[in-house]
DNA sequence: GCAAAAGTGTTCACTTTACACCCATGC
DNA sequence: GCATGGGTGTAAAGTGAACACTTTTGC
C-alpha cells in the first residue's frame, strides 16, 4: 500500500483518499428574526469535544448525496428539504489525521448546503451527542476548516436568496408578507427595497398566493398569510428573477 | 484492505477513494464564431481510444487546484487562464474500473472549469496522444460520464458571461466591440438586447479602454480596438452586474 | 382616541428597448 | 457610387427608489 508505514513514498504515487460529506444547514427563526446553523460536538478524535458541522464519510456502495442525507436524517427529521452541493475541500494537510509530512490517506470534503424549516425540524438528541442550532453571529471555533466551508455556504445562501426562491425553504408553509421581508433583512442587512416596494414587486411576480387567512400580533393591522405556490412560479424556473 | 479481493465487504465500512480532475476547458474561436471545449484521446483502459476531457488522478501531496493545473499544463501552453471548480460527480460506479456490483476502490471526480485564449493556448502535441479543440456543438461521446460534465460546465459559462467579465479570458488581449458581441450571440443565442444597446451599455460601464488603434477586415468602417481595464473593473467586482 | 403594524398609491428619475440614422472604408 | 460593417442618437415604455398616505387592529 502506498504511502504508508515504513515504506518509502514516492511523490508521484497516486493519493488514497477517504471522502466526508459536511453539511452546512441554515434555518430561520421568524420569531426571532435570526438565521441559525446547525453545529454537532465532534464525539471522537480529532478535535474531540469541539464544535463542527454535521458530517460523516462516505461508505461502501453510497453516493455523496446519499451520504448527505443520510447525516442530516441522523441529527433532525424534517419534512421540508432543500439540498444542493456547495463545494469540495481536498487541499493536503486539512485534515491533522493525514500524517503531517508523509503522505499518508487524504481527507476529502465535499460540503452540502441545506435548508430546513425552524418550526419543522426536530433535533434528534441521542442523550450523548451535542446538537444545537447556533446563531450564525455566534458561531465558535469550528473543528478541521469549517468555519470556511460556513462561510462559503452563507455566501452561496445571500446570493441564492436574491435570484431564487430559497426563502421558502426556511419560512413555514404560510407566513406573511413581512415575515418575508424580514428574513431578507435579517440576511442580507439592510441595503435594498423598503417594504412597499419590496411587498409589490414579490405580488407582482404572481406565485405568491393569498390564503385568505389572517394572522394578528399584538397590535397593529392583522396580516395576510401567503402560501408559495410552486405551480405558479414553475414558468419562472429559468427566467432570471430578481427579488431583492 | 477492505473492499478488494475475497474479504468479505462491509455495507457499513468506510468506502476507498482515488480522486480524478476533469477539466473542462473552453476556448473561442473569434475568426470563425465557435465555442471550443478540449478533448483528449484516452491512452489507456478503461475507454481506451474514446474521447474524454482532459484529466488526471491526484498524486501525493498535491492539492486538487494543483491537479488540476498540472493537466492543463501537460496538454496547452497559456499566458492567461481563468480557472474555478465546477462540481463534484461521485456516485458509485461512475467508473468501470470500480467492480461492478462489490464494493472495491472508488473513483470520484472534481471538476474544474477553465477559459483560455484560442490564440494563445498551444496545444503540446506530443505524437501520441490525440487533442483537439473540438467545437461545442459537434462533441462526440466522450468516455465516462464527461458528457455530463461538459453539460455542467457549458451552463456555467453562460451563466457567468451574464454577471461577470469571463469573456475577457477567451477574446483576445484587444478585441472589437463586434468580437465582443458575437462570442456573446454565439454562446448565448440572440436573446439579447441588439448591438447598438449592448455597445452602449458596457462601454458606460467605463472598464473598456480604447487603445486608439483600428483594425478593418474586409469592407465596411475601420473597428476602434479595446481592451479590458482590469483596474477600473476592480470597485465593480461585488456590485451585481449586468453584460447581456 | 391613539399607537402600531399592514397595505396602497403617486411621483420622479433613471434604464431599457427599438429603431433610425450617420460615418469610414473596400472595390 | 454603393455595399458593408462600425458607430451615434433619440423617443417611448418600463422600472426602481423614496415617501406620503390609508386601513385595521389592540389597548
Amino acid at each position: 500500500m502506498p504511502g504508508r508505514g515504513t515504506q518509502k513514498v514516492n511523490k508521484k504515487a497516486l493519493a488514497d483518499f477517504k471522502v466526508g460529506v459536511d453539511n452546512v444547514i441554515f434555518s430561520v427563526d421568524t420569531q426571532q428574526n435570526r438565521l441559525l446553523v446547525l453545529l454537532v460536538m465532534r464525539q471522537d478524535q480529532p478535535f474531540l469535544g469541539q464544535w463542527s458541522l454535521p458530517g460523516t464519510l462516505v461508505r461502501n456502495g453510497e453516493s455523496l448525496e446519499d451520504g448527505a442525507h443520510r447525516i442530516l436524517a441522523e441529527k433532525i427529521r424534517v419534512n421540508n428539504l432543500y439540498l444542493e452541493q456547495l463545494y469540495t475541500f481536498g487541499g493536503p494537510s486539512r485534515d491533522p489525521r493525514e500524517s503531517p509530512s508523509s503522505f499518508g490517506v487524504r481527507y476529502l470534503s465535499v460540503s452540502y448546503f441545506a435548508l430546513v424549516r425552524f418550526e419543522e425540524a426536530e433535533l434528534i438528541a441521542d442523550g450523548v451527542s451535542g446538537i444545537a442550532w447556533y446563531p450564525i453571529k455566534q458561531v465558535p471555533k469550528l473543528a478541521f476548516d469549517h468555519n470556511e466551508i460556513l462561510e462559503y455556504g452563507y455566501r452561496r445562501l445571500r446570493n441564492k436568496l436574491e435570484y431564487s426562491p430559497v426563502a421558502f425553504d426556511v419560512l413555514p408553509e404560510v407566513f406573511t408578507l413581512s415575515d418575508l421581508y424580514q428574513l431578507y433583512t435579517t440576511i442580507l442587512g439592510e441595503n435594498f427595497a423598503d417594504y412597499s416596494n419590496f411587498r409589490a414587486r414579490l405580488l407582482k411576480l404572481g406565485f405568491l398566493s393569498d390564503t385568505g387567512l389572517k394572522v394578528s400580533r399584538g397590535a397593529g393591522r392583522p396580516a395576510s398569510l401567503y402560501r408559495f405556490d410552486a405551480e405558479a412560479f414553475a414558468p419562472l424556473k429559468d427566467k432570471p428573477l430578481v427579488f431583492i
